[in-house]
DNA sequence: CTAGGATTCAAACGTTCGTTTGAATCCTCA
DNA sequence: TGAGGATTCAAACGAACGTTTGAATCCTAG
């Protein structure tokens, strides 16, 4: 037993990873080299090519680090309202609630770097690079796949590729919204201030989410269903 | 008076901004070469630098070459609505699709190379760079403004805050929609044909985004207002 | 036809990128 | 305490990047 602290058994590792969820965040991965990566770690430049192997290999770690848990806590999520519901559907806001308020509870989480995280998670979505997309994409199957059958259950009456469609829409307010920093501006008058109260923002998106996704059918949408 | 055909006054220009249009929703702007974009544009290496001085004066012109018009259309759209409306107040779903239109007649536009541009403006909302959302920021402010005008004119119960909000989350929906590539496939099932029906996915997004934006408000956010 | 600006071209510039190397150092366990 | 694997380190690698250069070519106006 030594007299110093703990051993971190993975420091570097983790020192690692939290710059680059803010640098990545900040500047993207192609926008983010290995010295500023390096050097604002406070680690040796060989470090990530060491414990990772490669640049792609570390964007592909940090995504499972949180993604991993963040999967597991909405289905979780989900589960646990099925139960409490007993046999009946769920309500679709039930189902939006569990899905929109783990993305939530990491955003609040500003000192363990999650409100990093999920602004870079939003941005990815859209990240042209195939591999990262494709990554993601693998990520996130099962959630998708067992919300979206949570939805159809709870919306009987609507046609199954309106449901995925809606679930689309869905995923991309979220996803800007997470997104967004400080710097986007697209609309004049924002307040800032109010975008890192969790809650508040819950019940707004909760509000928006909610009533699109109940949206009584176009007459040419059904037409074509 | 040639012989030959009718000489093109900017075909190099235009030839470098087509191609760029299509590899930069491809690969992103850093993932895009000089290299890779003047061969593919079938001009000399120096002919991007020669006719538009850098890599990103080659961006910021290609993006007021598309954005000009189409804002001008946005605008023009929405008063057109207000004329024929007389001088009452403009139903939201109006609104929603004098915005939402205009980007979807770009998207079917395939051959004139308006698709690409709306995929790559979808993704560029939440582009790291800095210099690239700021522009974007810029070329968009009159339309975000006067939008928002109509839309609080439009919903004069709701809180100005809540107003702002929504038309944030309306222009995620929307850029996440029209960034989607058919490699993105994160939610299984989709069918990608269904996307390039403009008329089609035109009543689906007015469908949704028209019962978000005129959701009640919860009680915590009213409480807030 | 020809002078002169506009455009194209091949080649090279200096810089930065991700990665690799091999020696130096640290830490653990016998 | 000392051997040996794990980790860190400074230095360098080749490749790719955006940009610049100066000559060659094209096009047009007088």
């Amino acid at each position: 037993m030594s007299l110093r602290a703990v051993k971190p058994p993975h420091e570097t590792r983790t020192r690692i990873l939290d710059a680059a969820e803010e640098l990545f965040m900040q500047h993207g991965f192609e926008g983010t080299s290995m010295r500023l990566l390096t050097a604002s770690a406070a680690v040796n430049l060989a470090a990530v090519n060491y414990h990772f192997g490669s640049k792609d290999a570390l964007i592909e770690a940090l995504f499972r680090r949180r993604l991993d848990p963040m999967n597991a806590a909405r289905i979780a999520a989900l589960e646990k309202a099925e139960t409490e519901a007993g046999g009946r559907a769920l309500a679709p806001e039930a189902i939006i609630r569990a899905f929109v308020g783990e993305s939530l509870r990491l955003m609040e989480d500003a000192k363990g770097g999650g409100r990093n995280f999920i602004r870079l998670l939003g941005r990815t979505y859209t990240e042209p690079a195939k591999p990262i997309r494709a990554l993601i994409g693998q990520l996130y199957a099962p959630v998708t796949a067992r919300y979206r059958v949570a939805l159809e259950r709870a919306l009987p009456n609507m046609p199954r590729d309106e449901v995925v469609w809606r679930m689309h829409f869905m995923f991309g307010t979220l996803s800007y919204t997470l997104a967004a920093t400080d710097a986007v501006q697209l609309i004049a008058g924002f307040k800032p201030e109010d975008r890192h109260d969790a809650r508040l923002l819950e019940d707004r998106l909760t509000a928006f989410l909610c009533a699109g996704l109940t949206a009584p059918l176009k007459s040419a949408v059904k037409k074509a269903a």
